[in-house]
DNA sequence: CCGCTCGTGTCACTTGGTGTCAAGACGTTA
DNA sequence: TAACGTCTTGACACCAAGTGACACGAGCGG
């Protein structure tokens, strides 16, 4: 009767412990502080084991900082859709923009997920390592678009790192606005600062 | 008849253990790779126990990291202390040149920490922590220093985050280089293609 | 000489994280 | 329906990073 589905049992299963584990620790964490709720508990909260827990996320940290570090998984592919002849600034803009504004769209949620991980050495530790991750991207992507050699030319890596350090007072700005800043105009002003770097005539 | 010692023997002892375990760590970290040297090992080889060992350290990370965060730690008095006259590209590259400059004396042992951090997650994500500190102290002293006002404006946030982003470039690349590119003139090549934003007319 | 403080070692404990294995749920095929 | 292979889970053991408590000994002041 029931059409075989698009996405088997087991997978929406899947999915399904995934959030529940997500959603507790999310609970859980916000609540009481990072390092004041064990994995034991979080699992057990979440009716699993711990062991479960560790299949689905790499770290304790992992389970927070994902939901950023999914957001800005994409800034590479995000500059490499621009047209070419956009100018850097405006390219890179566009690129930090698309989870930026993601941010600002989620509301509560991805504010409050924000607000731990700023305010959590551990948490931010991770996050940071992640933005790491994407500068690279960027900058290969940025290298490729004008042609540089990123290992003679110190643009394409100072450009994708003025972008992240963008990305990241913009969304302090956000948290500590508790999400009344508009992180789209802040973005805007933050790339109006930093153009006349990033789109100087070659050197 | 010796003269009472301006330090006392409590206090060079102390140095001493602490010595011999940054030797120590360091010896068999870049031997052996981080993960697979263990605390007891250090301490043990080290002639102390476990226990002393965290006593002198907050991690095993806090070993190799506090290298480059001593070094990084004077920046923002650096900045302080540069004429009030100068440029903000100036003033920031001087300050930022200072660690990097005794980076490239210190020789072979710091280039060994700098390429053991940079290539080590754990302890690039504890260096990121380290410079985060660095940028709010950065950020504090630029946005005094220019009486602009920090909560409304993103220049001095965006400014201590491009000099540490020149930073970061430039001990990569050095690191990359075994040290034989000269961490000063990348330095000043940096801070050449930051210039225009770094001292754009106020906004 | 006595007592004080300080640094240290020992021990026990919590917690993050991993390897292993056996058991159950599911999909497939006969 | 029965049998088979795969995937996921829980239970258990284990390792290593840290931390707290306490007892011991060396140096120092009275």
């Amino acid at each position: 009767m029931t059409s075989r589905p698009a996405v088997s049992l087991a997978q929406r299963k899947r999915q399904l412990v995934e959030d529940e584990l997500t959603e507790t620790a999310f609970r859980l964490l916000t609540a009481k502080g990072f390092d004041a709720v064990t994995v034991d508990e979080i699992a057990a909260d979440a009716g699993v084991s711990k062991r479960t827990f560790f299949r689905y996320f790499a770290s304790k940290e992992d389970v927070i900082v994902r939901f950023l570090a999914d957001l800005g998984a994409g800034i590479g592919a995000e500059l490499a859709a621009r047209p070419t002849t956009e100018p850097p600034s405006a390219a890179l803009r566009h690129a930090v923009s698309v989870p930026l504004a993601a941010c600002g769209e989620h509301g509560d949620r991805a504010l409050r997920a924000v607000q731990l991980i700023l305010r959590t050495p551990a948490l931010h530790a991770r996050f940071l390592e992640r933005q790491a991750e994407w500068r690279e991207r960027l900058s290969a992507e940025l290298a490729r678009r004008l042609d540089r050699d990123p290992a003679a030319d110190l643009y394409p890596r100072l450009a994708a790192g003025m972008a992240l350090t963008a990305f990241g007072a913009v969304l302090e700005r956000w948290s500590d606005s508790d999400g009344a800043a508009d992180p789209v105009a802040l973005t805007a002003q933050a790339f109006a600062l930093l153009a006349p770097a990033l789109d100087a005539p070659a050197a």
